[in-house]
DNA sequence: GCACATCGAATGCAAGCGCATTTAATTTCT
DNA sequence: AGAAATTAAATGCGCTTGCATTCGATGTGC
């Protein structure tokens, strides 16, 4: 595992492009079509449904999604706009916020889950 | 192999995700403060460097950067400006185009290529 | 206690993306 | 050969992104 070969590093970090295209575009076809959903808005929505009390203070989410924290705003932004989620002040520390997920979150979380459970089994092993 | 619970497959994608964003958000920032080219600049300039004569047509770079028709489009346009390729009609099918690395895309292409194999050997293996 | 650095989040802005459409060239079908 | 379907690439458009900056709140040193 230690000396590979630079050709070796190539086509492993092709083959994770590769892997990655695939299925993160077959994810983001498909919640969109059937759930108004972008990949980036459902792994919020996951982390937000199977946290406690259902909700997270805004950097957890932003490291969750891997966005700069800048589009982690407005992601928060737009599901609040959609009614997935809420921004509540965060009493200790009132720079911060909550996110909380609402009851129409958690539905459409629901909803997207087996789409996105069946297409990751579709893609993920290479049958593309 | 085959009959992977829902919740490895889940873990398999977010490893995905994870490994993904570290090593594209480091590949990407490097070869832009060191040699102004982004990740998609890099892979179509490293496709034409090892291609014959140094060219090949549109759609194989469209399928090798794993973007969109029109963005693959517009990367050409981008390093066109750049002065890194050129774009040569094709005699053989008037619609299509040959794209061709110039010079200077070599130079740069050779330049950048130590910086992307070493970024490569450093987050690939997760040791960040 | 007060100035100063730091932090969490929001926002202006330019750039890149995908989708849908367009334009022009080629293939297919009859 | 001619009309219709298909293909390669380019472009208009709206949306998302990251960077840099801003704003208010918190923490720190003296």
């Amino acid at each position: 595992m230690k000396g590979r070969s630079e050709q070796e590093l190539v086509e492993e970090w092709h083959g994770l492009l590769a892997r990655h295209a695939t299925v993160h575009s077959a994810l983001e076809q498909e919640l969109q079509a059937e759930h108004g959903l972008s990949v980036s808005e459902f792994e919020a929505l996951e982390l937000l449904a199977s946290s406690d009390h259902g909700k997270c203070r805004g950097q957890d989410l932003t490291n969750v999604v891997h966005l700069s924290q800048s589009a982690a705003s407005r992601l928060v932004a737009r599901l609040e706009r959609g009614g997935l989620v809420e921004r509540v002040m965060c009493d200790l520390d009132r720079r911060g916020i909550f996110v909380v997920i609402t009851d129409e979150g958690h539905k459409r979380y629901g909803d997207a889950k087996p789409t996105h459970r069946s297409v990751l089994a579709r893609t993920l092993h290479g049958e593309d």
